[in-house]
DNA sequence: GAGTAGAGATTGTTCAACAATCCTGCAAGA
DNA sequence: TCTTGCAGGATTGTTGAACAATCTCTACTC
């Protein structure tokens, strides 16, 4: 993306001047509550904030330096993604799921997720072979982590790779959705002793489904995917009750 | 828009406001910013403020006679709920939303809806028929409101409908998106000009979906819901297109 | 031991002031 | 004519303090 390169392509450099425009707009708007609801979302996604811990105002506010209406504005952000929930003058405590709400987002997932490629069989204009990148980048990552035992770092990118799965849909309502319900799933696995169990297997399930999408063969690709999704959620249920 | 034309439309906006703030007041809320909520929710799920309409704070304060901050936590519930977007140092306008999120929102509607009724099948124990009550209800209402000639009730009680469908799962989180999805559904229909096409057709169909679902048909009931879907789409979209 | 009253701590709500940002209009310069 | 830069006024973003409502824990009574 070279300056110097000053074709007549006008419609290409607009197009460019957008994308750093929205790059900017990505770094530089973001308020305060946003700002303290990224802190504490990475707290909650990587184990620091356990499930049934509380947050009190008055520490978080020291924490962060933020005033208190800021900070629950900030608790608000994430309520609504459903990392936090409120007890009516209790305070705000990361939720604890149960096997329940493991049923619960595997429906969600299964048939939001499964859809999403069955979709894809009649979308116009056919998928691009370059949206696919992302995939590759999120499985190479997964695999690079699993040869130094790093479990989580493996979960972060199976994850990181169903997103951009779901972001193949175009759609901007789904990928909130998935958004949260990915993080409402990261809270159950903190409660798992066994991470290798939990990820490993799926790292090469990933990789047979991306190799699919990669030769058009969506219906099959969801078909592996649903399975996928069944197993997953069985070894979860299982973790729970060996707990 | 010219400046009178301006000038009359905040006028009779501001009447219609302080005319639902008494109505409400009659009820005794908990907080003073569910109360807020309540009446600006009504005020865009009634069409007094319209897509694309910005609400300033001073102005707002003053009608409904709150802090700036508690119309905020105000504003934050409707975000929530889709019927407000904020933009950063600009404030929060009542989204506008075109053909594409016409499009984005009956996918949604159609993979989640069908699969409720899908699942149905399966279900164990089986749906208790009183279960379908609410239902029965809804339809009731939107039967009565059609004789009135009452369209914008009729799609209120349509989309009740399709709330308590969905509830038929038991899921929180399907819900939840619900509620939202239908919330946006109704910022659509205020650009239409003709409700009773966009709405009566509609309560027929219900009721048979209804009747197969008392009938435990649920393959079939998912069926005419999957067409109905497919149909209310594309009415939506002529409608946009002839506006 | 069961129940209760009250103190202390925490959250819920409101307000007013200040800081940061956006929008508008106008004038200078190419 | 069009762009650019700059005030200024208006609007939103953030803060800290104050007070009300509610919960929790302790001590006391019976």
């Amino acid at each position: 993306m070279s300056i110097s390169q000053r074709s007549d392509d006008d419609e290409g450099r607009q197009a460019w001047l957008r994308g750093v425009a929205a790059d900017v707009a990505r770094q530089d708007r973001s308020s305060s509550a946003e700002r303290a609801a990224d802190i504490l979302r990475r707290s909650i996604t990587e184990g620091a904030l356990r499930p049934g811990a509380q947050l009190s105002e008055i520490e978080l506010t020291e924490v962060l330096d933020v005033s208190r209406n800021t900070l629950r504005e900030a608790f608000r952000l994430l309520t609504h993604e459903g990392l936090l929930v409120y007890k009516l003058h209790r305070g705000v405590f990361v939720p604890e799921l149960d096997e329940h709400d493991v049923v619960d987002l595997y429906r969600l997932r299964r048939v939001l997720e499964v859809d999403v490629l069955r979709g894809l069989t009649h979308r116009t204009p056919e998928l691009p072979g370059e949206r696919l990148k992302p995939l590759e980048d999120d499985l190479l990552d997964a695999e690079a982590a699993a040869l130094d035992g790093r479990w989580a770092a493996v979960g972060t990118a199976n994850m990181r790779f169903h997103r951009h799965l779901i972001g193949l849909a175009d759609s901007s309502r789904l990928d909130d959705i998935t958004g949260r319900l990915l993080a409402e799933l990261r809270l159950l696995f903190h409660v798992i002793a066994t991470p290798q169990e939990l990820h490993e297997p799926y790292i090469a399930r990933n990789r047979s489904i991306y190799q699919l999408l990669c030769d058009r063969q969506y219906e099959q690709a969801a078909d592996v995917l649903q399975d996928y999704l069944l197993d997953s959620e069985q070894g979860l249920l299982d973790a729970f009750r060996a707990r």
